[in-house]
DNA sequence: TTCACTGCAAAACGTTTGCAAACAG
DNA sequence: CTGTTTGCAAACGTTTTGCAGTGAA
């Protein structure tokens, strides 16, 4: 019946896999790691590989869909957010939430000029204990 | 002569071997990598284990005696500077060096109040181009 | 003896890569 | 046909761990 392998891209070098990643991460509310976006990914396309997954990842970063965030230890984790913004994780379940902090600017050319470095960038995070952790003591 | 095994622990727990490796991680101006630890501390115990140095390097960290500074794919990179501080980092030859800002205090109960978490730290990262790279198109 | 620490090799972890097969243009 | 992408498994670099042996008290 329907036709199944053809124009499936909705732009170039987009193929079906590289979708089911960029979707994977856009659903996900919070950030997901690689395996997070693996499962979600199989959910649409269960022969996509972990290879795939990840070759995808980096695809996708380059060209800009999405975005890494590497922390300490953990496994990257993956943001449909593109724009530049900090974060907040919780040293006690993990949780990742979005930040966005107006001084970052200011901020960055305190920091060039402290340094003597030509800007590029500033990564910002906030390390604490996140609201839900607060009152429960590790509901989770 | 000289006794040698005995009463070498200036401290309980420092034992000879995260002696040596706390004492490559000083002496190194840079912020060494746990394998460049590992060859600095192996000039001094030319039988120090690649474990033992990873074992002392936790040891160490968790004494509070040294600092673990990790950022992005990187190894993790070792500081002799305990106290909260920040860190520039070269985009194009790697180099990181620290870096203190005024202004983290007053960042950190902005960022508090905007993420709703409970503060403990916040850790900034400037990415940018060196002097060194600056000048000189890859010198280095 | 007891208990912590060392050194080795092997495992663990997240991630990347080599390569043959599948696919798009 | 040509170039790109997939999927698998195997490799990678970093870090940790299991365990027998060593050393200090």
């Amino acid at each position: 019946m329907a036709r199944r392998a053809k124009t499936i891209e909705p732009a170039p070098g987009l193929t079906r896999q590289r979708a089911a990643v960029l979707l994977a991460v856009q659903e996900s509310k919070r950030h997901p790691t690689a395996n997070e976006v693996y499962i979600g990914a199989r959910k649409r396309l269960p022969t996509i590989s972990f290879a795939t997954v990840y070759n995808s990842l980096r695809y996708l970063k380059e060209a800009g869909l999405i975005h890494e965030i590497k922390f300490g230890d953990a496994a990257s984790r993956y943001d449909r957010e593109t724009e530049r913004h900090d974060h907040a994780i919780c040293s006690r379940c993990g949780t990742l939430v979005d930040l966005d902090l107006p001084v970052t600017d200011e901020l960055l050319k305190m920091a060039a000029r402290k340094s003597r470095f030509q800007a590029e960038s500033v990564h910002l995070t906030l390390v604490g204990i996140c609201p839900t952790c607060r009152e429960g003591p590790d509901v989770r």
